[in-house]
DNA sequence: ATATAGATCTCGTCA
DNA sequence: TGACGAGGTCTATAT
């Protein structure tokens, strides 16, 4: 049975705080550990405060918040500006409510992860209930996978003679994007990044270069690192000419390139 | 005035799809538009599939979802379970919506970044919006300033003669987060983390350890790197090793620390 | 469980 | 505006 309740109140009134009596908050406690058990999505429109201890240890003062709880139990606050979560408790925690009379007492406390949130609810404009059923999964075009997969299809992208062997593969010389050689018995390392290249992308490369010429044996000389990104910071190509790597400029693919090679794919038949 | 509106209904029925009608979504549409315009902070809970197109593509299938728009136009897209939003839009997003009659699209474009966000909405199940009131700011102890705020304070955490200079500084060597000397004349570069250091942390080190040889004309025996972390990984352990570098295990600061450093420099008195 | 690296990362800060 | 690093990062994957 979808059962669900709403109520729609003023803000609470301060010159008369009297108005808000125990009473008022009942049918929500009543409707909170209801969906609770239910495993419903959850979401309360409330002005509270929010105390947080585990990881680190936070503070956040009085104000208008959403509040949002999973059939996982996984607890958001939301403030009414910005992308992510003012706070937020992960998948698991035991959530229970309190009615401290003059408002309610939110806990959420991850014994795993030994982390506590408390939200002191000072009044509720809105609680809202559902179950929901969804097992989809977001299919994805365009991260770095892609892009290495582009580049082990098109090995001209990174160079005229460039032969890849793997792509993606967490050999003991680490994880390695794209991995070949070329025409001149060099080995080829190529290290892909999405978006404009920085220092740590240079030292993620020149990680793997060292290691690869611990392991294999071979000179200096005789392995290529190469950065595949769309842009490069001013920084990272310094670094990058005093190792001696090299930088390709190379746009990650979105479903426009996907449908190109899907084309030319068909194309070979 | 807050107005609020609120419809309760069962999942659609797909033996009788005809019995979804235009009309049925009508004060949906006005309500939406309606909230838009005033700022509001509205959720959806609703069967929907997604598109999104810009910084990579993705798509969707049909399922309950949980929308959420902020007043600053941010738009997140929450699924039962799961931390973080499996779609999302960033603030300044123009937000459309459209009867397409056998149901709703919500169209979410954000020009300059060039991304767009379309949802289409079989089913409704509540729309529900109230206007937050909220410009508080979190207050947060135990972050990687604080630990490094601590390493300065008490330098002997490091080692017995540490003297730090500076701490969290951009100086000309880099982003370093505590920067000093010993008593034998050697510099001394304290990189901080919070969790367990792994290879890049060591990376990082290197990084700033080498900029300061190459800036300052010292020799190599002349910088210590420490990493000063809870825990490191036996990768970057070795890595540490081999480049002369040392591991000093701290925990990361908490307000039990934070309080007995106040009642330290209460005593100071 | 730990380790490693990507993310439509987001967010702040400083040049 | 770009660059750089932290994040209560989160999430997926491999060992």
């Amino acid at each position: 049975m979808n059962y669900s309740l709403w109520f729609q109140r003023q803000k609470k009134n301060t010159q008369t705080p009297a108005a808000i009596s125990i009473a008022d908050f009942k049918p929500f406690i009543k409707e909170i550990q209801n969906a609770l058990s239910s495993n419903k999505t959850i979401t309360i429109f409330c002005n509270c405060s929010v105390l947080y201890s585990g990881r680190a240890e936070s503070e956040l003062e009085e104000g208008d918040r959403l509040i949002i709880i999973k059939s996982d139990n996984t607890l958001l606050v939301h403030q009414p500006e910005g992308n992510t979560p003012i706070n937020y408790m992960k998948t698991g925690s035991a959530i229970d409510i309190v009615d401290l009379g003059h408002g309610l007492l939110l806990k959420c406390q991850n014994q795993k992860l030994k982390e506590t949130l408390e939200i002191f609810i000072d009044d509720i404009y809105g609680i809202h209930s559902y179950k929901l059923d969804d097992g989809k999964k977001l299919q994805l075009v365009g991260n770095e996978r892609d892009m290495s997969d582009m580049l082990k299809d098109n090995p001209k992208m990174v160079a005229k003679d460039f032969v890849p062997l793997s792509r993606e593969e967490h050999t003991k010389f680490g994880f390695i994007d794209v991995f070949g050689h070329d025409g001149k018995g060099n080995l080829v390392i190529v290290e892909c990044k999405r978006y404009s290249a920085g220092l740590s992308a240079v030292q993620q490369l020149r990680r793997y270069v060292e290691k690869i010429i611990e392991l294999k044996g071979v000179d200096k000389s005789k392995v290529r690192g190469i950065i595949a990104a769309p842009d490069i910071a001013k920084n990272a190509e310094e670094m990058l000419q005093k190792w001696g790597f090299s930088f390709v400029k190379v746009d990650p693919p979105k479903r426009h390139e996907k449908a190109k090679k899907m084309q030319k794919q068909l194309g070979d038949f």
